[in-house]
DNA sequence: CGGATCATTGATACTAGTCAAGTCACGTGG
DNA sequence: CCACGTGACTTGACTAGTATCAATGATCCG
């Protein structure tokens, strides 16, 4: 807690800019109608829930919560990535999560962000006031209910991932995160695994990569090289992953003996 | 997921008997009233809770959730504290967490658990079955509303536990532990540091520390010593920690600059 | 007192980090 | 169209921090 404020002294963001507003004050076309919180709704729902935001856009790399600032708002994710991190004071990262179209993000009930949120991409968001979240909840309890199944399966995976990263070896950590980053993808079922050969964007960073796994950049990339050239993956270009044998992934993955 | 049976192999638990059933069928004198869920409730609902609720009496050691197997019931804890962890199949264990009096386990909307708990100490809980748990929410939406709050609480404790897990050297990672377990224990506010030479009790063995924190108990009591020899805190036995200097302790837990 | 269990300390090994050089992809401008 | 520059990634050589292996010490309990 000794000095939070030094925690952008390097990878500086993209200055944030909150000000410009509605671009889609409807939200018949907004890409998260259909899924997280807004699914739980009916049309009338949404449209007084919608009365309540404040519709705003991002570019790629801006942190709009950080960590250790009051927290006035929350957010629910319409279009796009980001990433959610935690920093120490001389730079090193950990990103504890992504959040796509659907996510809420920012509820604990603290006064300051406990996290950081940095866009990956162009990012369209509703954002609620505190204030104003208080009556929505009143209006419509059932949020409640969808919150905390949402809030349950993040725990799930959190402790999945505190497995990760203090259990696992390095090529473990690859091959786990490939088969989660998988089903994240709806490539396969939840814990079922995915065909052979399947092919996977991968949007993230080696450097993102890193900090969400606990590594070092060099050693993702030897990891992954491994991998490939045991045969488990192929790697066409930086962005996309081919999972060649899901099965020996998963072996690795799971420290089978 | 290949040979989750195996997680038991070693550290065999003591055989669980969930069969001996209620030994305080009233609620009045339990250790958890005023904690947690049930303290959200009034007398009158709380009566209505116990009645779907059996309540269960376990030995220390007790592995009473087990990861993999079906999810039949929600567990709050009464008295005495457990931990709550995952396995790998070769052995290697990562505790995830702590509970005691007032927490509520098992709430995954999974049909699988997705973590182990064992007792760490004599524990009572209420158990209660998945199918009369939907009854209980339709009856008590609060409870809804206090388990959302507690679950975000969960997700701050993991998100740090991840950066701890993910980017902390040893000595930071027991640093951040003592000060983290002097909250727990209320020995000072969330957030701000415990006055000088304050004693503490550390019911965990070097065993469960290391699982905690992603280490191995000869780093874990390496750490202690340098700790110790540092002047920082003092190790009067085993099971007790003073902690002679929290901002020193803080300054490395959080490695200021 | 003896044995078992747990914790501490020491010596060594190994994984992943650090430092550095080289490669690749891509965009710009001559 | 190609040279150049930039940034991201890969690979190699070496180092450091933690794990592993082993011995010793402390505590508890019969």
């Amino acid at each position: 807690m000794t000095s939070l404020n030094k925690i952008t002294d390097f990878r500086r963001p993209v200055a944030i800019n909150l000000a410009n507003r509605p671009t889609a004050s409807s939200c018949d076309d907004c890409g998260a109608r259909r899924h997280g919180l807004c699914d739980a709704l009916s049309d009338d729902e949404v449209g007084f829930l919608a009365r309540a935001a404040q519709h705003v856009s991002l570019q790629p790399n801006t942190v709009f919560i950080e960590e250790g600032e009051a927290a006035l708002y929350f957010y629910n994710i319409n279009s796009g990535n980001v990433r959610l991190f935690k920093s120490l004071p001389d730079g090193r990262r950990q990103i504890t999560g992504f959040a796509g179209p659907g996510h809420f993000l920012g509820l604990a009930a603290t006064t300051k962000n406990m996290f950081s949120a940095e866009t990956m991409e162009p990012v369209k968001l509703c954002r609620f006031s505190r204030s104003s979240i208080a009556a929505v909840f009143e209006e419509f309890p059932v949020l409640e209910r969808k919150l905390l199944d949402v809030a349950m399966h993040e725990l799930v995976l959190s402790q999945q991932q505190m497995l990760l990263l203090g259990r696992k070896t390095a090529i473990e950590r690859i091959a786990s995160f490939l088969l989660s980053w998988a089903e994240r993808l709806e490539i396969c079922a939840s814990g079922a695994l995915p065909k052979p050969n399947v092919s996977m964007p991968l949007p993230l960073s080696r450097t993102d990569l890193a900090d969400y796994l606990g590594l070092t950049i060099e050693t993702v990339s030897r990891s992954l090289s491994n991998l490939k050239r045991e045969g488990l993956i192929d790697i066409p270009n930086i962005h996309e992953i081919i999972l060649l044998r899901p099965q020996a992934l998963s072996d690795i993955a799971e420290a089978a003996v």
